[in-house]
DNA sequence: TACAATTTGTGCGTATGTATA
DNA sequence: ATATACATACGCACAAATTGT
């Protein structure tokens, strides 16, 4: 009757799947490249193509790595095609998606807010970076954008790069080897504000969609906090159920 | 290079599946009712037991059947506890989840408007019938909710029964055999109007999450066209991604 | 163009483990 | 205990896609 907090054992293809997880997080098979075939791996481990096969398959159903019939198998990054959308939900009302352009408004380094703190998961007052950027869709100021993560784990972001690429997630990964791989959104409606009436071009108390996503690596740490304000008159938020 | 628009073959599994689906939507299993074993299915179909847990599990994939180990498979339902929130993406602030109790101010039938046909893919000036209720999370007015479904499809919707169920989807569900599978909802952020300052309570102007929902069936078709207003002071819409 | 080697995808069969009734 | 059903694990054969010879 009673469900063992630990289940006394996890299947092998599981077990197998953490070891694969672990030496991509470890940066050994990196973003990008490809890792061994199924038949070398599951020679290395001792264990039955088919199993190995379904720790591959759990893998993939994640967006953690990619197949290819006749290729292989490699780690997803963020500049793949099925990646690139995952986390970018606007849409213009024609029903066209188009990646936004930004321009960088602050890039500081500082402590973080009790807000901040809490869903990054760390202490108050701990150094975040900080970058503030305006987003814009199809020449259209759309968003308004405020992200903090930890400087800690993203050293220098505040000076190094000294510009900042329009997806940050694939700067994340190359240069700190942190993968966004999963992410949580909440969704407000509230007034747009003076910052808001200034960079985005909308009287103040315009109804804006305000986002706040924290975004999870391969095991679920938070890594970045990002709240955004977006405008919804030429464009809207899709979810897919 | 060129990829044929009619894939030359589809895959045994995925053929077994669609038909298992078939039996599915015809009524032939309904919601809340075990099919046969995997063992028996292969039997009739003549196939391996693996390509039949193949279908079968890509279908508990998309959530149309659950799986019980030791039990059997059964055709989903909408009082199970998954299915139960898999629509429902309204959260308190304290992070719990509670349904809604719903209070019915409108339910007419009536012909379509432009948007609605254009939604329900119906031709102009169908008749639907039109809901318009009021719902509550924990006795406070949270949300006005305009909802069409064809009054072909839904026959009599607007008389029987003569008092609507909190869960409408269970209601399509077992009296029409409309089981809502997929959704798409598309988010907006609108000032709030009389109509919403009259039955929520909270001044004309306030910001609001608009949700408008496209539901659709086992094969895509859309079912039901869905305008959800909502106050975001005490909850919020989640998202996993 | 043809062919071979490699890699993933599909399909079959079997044995054993675990959960449920 | 027994029977049933799904879950895991093994192994093999062949198909389809890709790459290089």
């Amino acid at each position: 009757m009673d469900q063992p907090l630990t289940p006394s054992y996890r299947p092998l293809y599981q077990q197998i799947k953490d070891v694969l997880l672990e030496r991509i997080v470890s940066g050994e098979w990196a973003p990008g490249t490809f890792i061994p075939s199924e038949s070398a791996l599951a020679k290395e481990y001792g264990v039955s193509v088919g199993t190995l096969r379904k720790a591959l398959d759990a893998l993939a159903a994640e967006h953690v790595v990619l197949r290819h019939q006749g290729k292989g198998t490699v780690v997803a990054t963020h500049d793949s095609d099925r990646s690139l959308f995952q986390f970018f939900h606007l849409v213009r009302l024609d029903g066209t998606r188009t990646l936004p352009i930004s321009r960088v408004l602050i890039r500081e380094r500082r402590a973080a807010t009790a807000q901040e703190a809490e869903a990054l998961g760390l202490r108050l007052e701990a150094a975040v970076v900080h970058i503030r950027r305006v987003r814009e869709l199809e020449e259209v100021p759309a968003l308004l954008e405020d992200l903090v993560v930890s400087a800690d784990r993203f050293r220098d972001l505040e000076r190094e790069p000294q510009t900042l690429p329009n997806t940050l997630y694939q700067l994340y990964q190359q240069r700190f080897n942190q993968s966004v791989a999963h992410a949580e959104e909440r969704l407000f409606a509230v007034a747009a504000g003076k910052e808001e009436h200034r960079h985005l071009g909308i009287p103040s108390g315009t109804p804006l969609l305000e986002i706040h996503r924290i975004a999870k690596d391969l095991q679920g740490n938070p890594l970045e906090f990002r709240v955004s304000r977006c405008e919804t008159q030429n464009h809207y938020y899709l979810n897919e159920l």
